[in-house]
DNA sequence: ACACGGCCATATGTATACGAAAGGCGCATT
DNA sequence: AATGCGCCTTTCGTATACATATGGCCGTGT
């Protein structure tokens, strides 16, 4: 679990707190695949690789634990989630209903500052694509999906959408996909980037749902 | 502050967990209007009414502050959320999203004993409204909706609308809805379930879109 | 009388202590 | 040798202790 190292005490001036911290660091450790599936968590190892004490770790899980990231598994210990096939169409079917009507508000509403970082993120992704950094290109793809809400500033949205993303991570958690998968997910976003750019409300909607329909996990 | 009194120690054979406790004690007083807005909590003092320590109580904060059912005021202080009317406009955009989608679903797979349990609820909802007790009334509003996406097994999506009837329902708190809101609403949900009895998508999908169009909070 | 400054009261954030529950392992018995 | 019983280890759930920050309040000086 690269990047996942004990931190010893706490060097002088973190302001952070230590349970959002401690929840961050899980989160990405985890959504980058750097435990393997089923791996046994637990508070007190935990809180000792970050150099804090259960507490944090505490509020940490149980935050995890409510997005699905994390499971209970036997003798409540907490364990990395495995999203069922079942899941993951309860994700595919709320991802169809919300983004594709976000799409088509943000082509009526989003401001061209906003196309621009849509723009930047997916410079990002081929950068990430061509070194087949597959951490990075996804990062992308979900900063591309959380933009949407976010310049809408539909923070309900983003927060639902955070999540139903964190589990569609989760599930592909390990697959090498083909580079193919990855240029047609940037020709997507791309074709859902010019709708929004022309203020074409129901070719984003479109673009958005044929994106959904043809990059789904499966 | 009804329902909500200091509790001595526990009586023995409450094998519920604290901090579950708390919460549901906590979501339910604050959502059925218990509260006054703005009241500012504090772990101790919420601890002391309910008999256990700030530990469960701190869960259970952090819980309510997740779903904007609290916020957080000055001085870090906890208080009753009090939704916007930019994020009434959000909830109503999602459940317009989702639950038409839901419905559609519900029409094409949903059992008979299900149907059977919708028009029970809305049995206890006609009691409710005739007696005038509008908290009872809404909490069978949130049992109808609710029991669409728990018939389909999609926990995320009742998970979900769970969150948003939470804080539709925050943000009616305290309004006194006429009795002609209710029977209206009353009359709409019968119109879901009859399309849904029917197995007919197209008229479930629309009779509930027609329903949030007619019944949103405004 | 008003303004400024320092103390205090109280709240949260974190750490630790304590108790209970649940498997795992070993020993004894058949 | 197999099985059943019981101790033990480990982990969680809760309580409490400690550190820290922040706003209020009072006293004093002008």
């Amino acid at each position: 679990m690269k990047g996942f190292r004990p931190q010893p005490a706490r060097s002088g001036a973190d302001k952070t707190l230590s349970s959002k911290r401690v929840y961050e660091e899980l989160r990405r450790a985890i959504l980058h695949g750097e435990f393997a599936p089923g791996t046994s968590l637990g508070e007190t190892r935990v809180g000792t690789m970050l150099g804090v004490s259960r507490t944090p770790v505490r509020e940490a899980f149980a935050e995890l634990l409510n997005q699905g990231i994390l499971a209970e598994g036997a003798r409540r210990q907490v364990v990395i989630a495995d999203p069922s096939p079942e899941l993951l169409a309860e994700i595919v079917l709320m991802r169809d209903a919300l983004e594709p009507v976000l799409a088509r508000r943000a082509a009526e509403r989003m401001d061209v500052s906003d196309v621009d970082q849509l723009r930047l993120i997916m410079i990002r992704a081929r950068r990430a694509a061509d070194a087949g950094d597959v951490n990075a290109f996804l990062d992308c793809d979900d900063d591309f999906h959380l933009h949407i809400p976010h310049a809408l500033h539909h923070h309900l949205a983003a927060d639902t959408l955070r999540r139903l993303l964190a589990l569609t991570r989760l599930a592909v958690r390990g697959t090498d996909p083909s580079d193919p998968l990855l240029t047609r997910i940037a020709a997507e976003h791309e074709t859902v980037i010019e709708a929004l750019a022309a203020g074409d409300p129901e070719a984003a909607a479109d673009a958005m749902a044929a994106h959904l329909a043809s990059s789904a996990p499966r």
